[in-house]
DNA sequence: ATGGCTGCAAACACTTTGCATCGGC
DNA sequence: GCCGATGCAAAGTGTTTGCAGCCAT
């Protein structure tokens, strides 16, 4: 897995002329160490370590890492963006029930995808959404119980 | 590809216990006709045929299109929803540039993923979002002329 | 020291909801 | 005729933006 390390990212900031500023470094840490996280989730971490820190920040250093590719966006099957630092491409597994992200290797062909009639790939996003089995479990026993579902 | 048809969509409404409405059969025909619109869009095509239609009616009906299985929804590398008819698995080929959405089959190996561990896939949403050969063209001849790119 | 960055709050875009009326079944 | 569906407008989310002061370079 190769991950931007948090030295590396001062010179990508520097290469872009952007200032590493604290709060940009404390937002990079909560999404190195917590993926899949949205903004708002991401704001109440930031709150923690630096109480006086702004929404408006969160947002806008959020927006520039993905901008300098540093992180991904993706939606999880919610309607809002969710973060993760970009790393090796991968598939992600999504709860309905519990929320809970997985994250699988993608089928091999999807790489030859990488180049389709001269159209120029730069993000790929493979999503699947539906019931870990946990839940899944969960769901069956309920319907028994209530002898009821669609 | 294998889709409702008008006429299956009326017991498919009626099954649900829900009444097929002059708003909501106009709203189907405007989404089988054009595929990957967003709702505003849909909003202003609906307003030539009804002038009197509601934006909520289009939120509420493309929600209930959804619930039904009728239309699938997807964000198309922007932060609101599109809507298209369910059909066959397909990919979704988004250009950053002009927006147009090109639909390619799906890679062998993308529906081995099915069944993962025990986890239940309902929904598989594969976005390949770049350049299309034209964007590309003007992309690069711009670079050429400013002498300036990323 | 200077221009980019921040916090605050207001503005925005998209979507949902409350309520009185309307119309499909 | 009943109850679900509609239109309208207001409320709700999630995100962006304007501006005065601040701090990394």
């Amino acid at each position: 897995v190769k991950r931007e390390s948090r030295a590396s990212i001062r010179k990508r900031f520097q290469k872009a002329g952007k200032r590493l500023t604290a709060e940009r470094e404390l937002l990079f840490d909560i999404v190195s160490r917590h993926p899949h996280l949205d903004a708002t989730a991401i704001y109440q971490l930031a709150l923690k370590a630096d109480p006086k820190i702004g929404q408006a920040t969160v947002y806008r250093t959020l927006n520039l890492l993905a901008e300098l590719g540093i992180v991904d966006v993706s939606n999880l099957g919610e309607a809002h963006a969710h973060y993760e630092l970009r790393a090796d491409d991968h598939a992600h597994l999504v709860c309905l029930d519990c929320g809970s992200v997985r994250e699988i290797p993608p089928p091999r062909g999807l790489r030859a995808l990488d180049d389709l009639d001269g159209f120029d790939v730069r993000q790929t996003t493979l999503e699947l959404v539906g019931y870990c089995p946990k839940c899944l479990a969960k769901r069956r026993s309920d319907a028994t119980t209530q002898d009821e579902n669609a």
